[in-house]
DNA sequence: CTCCGGATTCGT
DNA sequence: CGAATCCGGAGT
């Protein structure tokens, strides 16, 4: 069945993959596929866009306000979900990056369809409803469950994807944070947020 | 306890 | 450009 042979075929990214600086693993998140079994079915899609949260210095990332209710996942070990709901309305996720007590992370902002995917899926909010995510994946270990990031089996002749960096969508409050080019996506790839 | 505003999306 | 709609965080 071709689901399950290219799901089979993707491999789950270890540990390690997120224990690194927040702007490395972005760039390298492009091109994953992202997984959420909803009842038995894997949904899948294709990252294409996302943006780094760098910690607590950091302006835009809600860690700057310190470890709280909310953020204390951001300060946990890396590989775990950080799912929170924005505007009383969406869910964001993002996967929490570097050692525990760095607070860095990486939101996932926008996804190809893949497989068992209804709707849009460009913009964080759409992304997490397309998938099947909410605040009930918040803390989620992207190792041990249903929910996690892999690696596709890379298909022969394949040319490396173009990176583009750009300001992070909606931090304009951050200051010159929000000038940083913390936004990452592929060139020309038609599912990106916005251009 | 009250109040404010948001890493968004949709419709006017 | 403004509404929708909830809750975390900050202040009283």
């Amino acid at each position: 069945m071709q689901i399950t042979s290219v799901i089979d075929a993707a491999q789950k990214l270890p540990r390690a993959f997120y224990d690194r600086d927040p702007i490395t693993v972005a760039g390298e998140l492009l091109g994953k596929v992202l997984v959420h079994a909803v009842d038995a079915v894997p949904r899948v899609g294709r990252i294409v866009e996302v943006e780094a949260y760098l910690g607590p210095h950091d302006l835009a990332a809600h860690s700057s306000r310190g470890l709280t209710e909310r953020t204390k996942v951001m300060f946990g070990p890396p590989g775990h979900a950080y799912v929170y709901l924005i505007y009383g309305l969406h869910c964001c996720m993002n996967v929490v990056t570097e050692r525990e007590g760095q607070a860095s992370a990486v939101l996932l902002r926008a996804l190809e369809p893949v497989h068992n995917l209804d709707g849009r899926t460009q913009g964080p909010g759409l992304l997490c409803r397309a998938m099947g995510i909410d605040r009930k994946c918040n803390a989620h270990d992207l190792l041990s469950g249903d929910l996690y990031v892999a690696a596709p089996p890379l298909a022969a002749g394949a040319k490396a994807p173009v990176i583009v960096r750009r300001p992070r969508i909606g931090v304009d409050y951050a200051g010159h944070w929000a000038r940083r080019l913390l936004r990452f996506y592929i060139n020309g790839n038609p599912f990106i947020s916005r251009p």
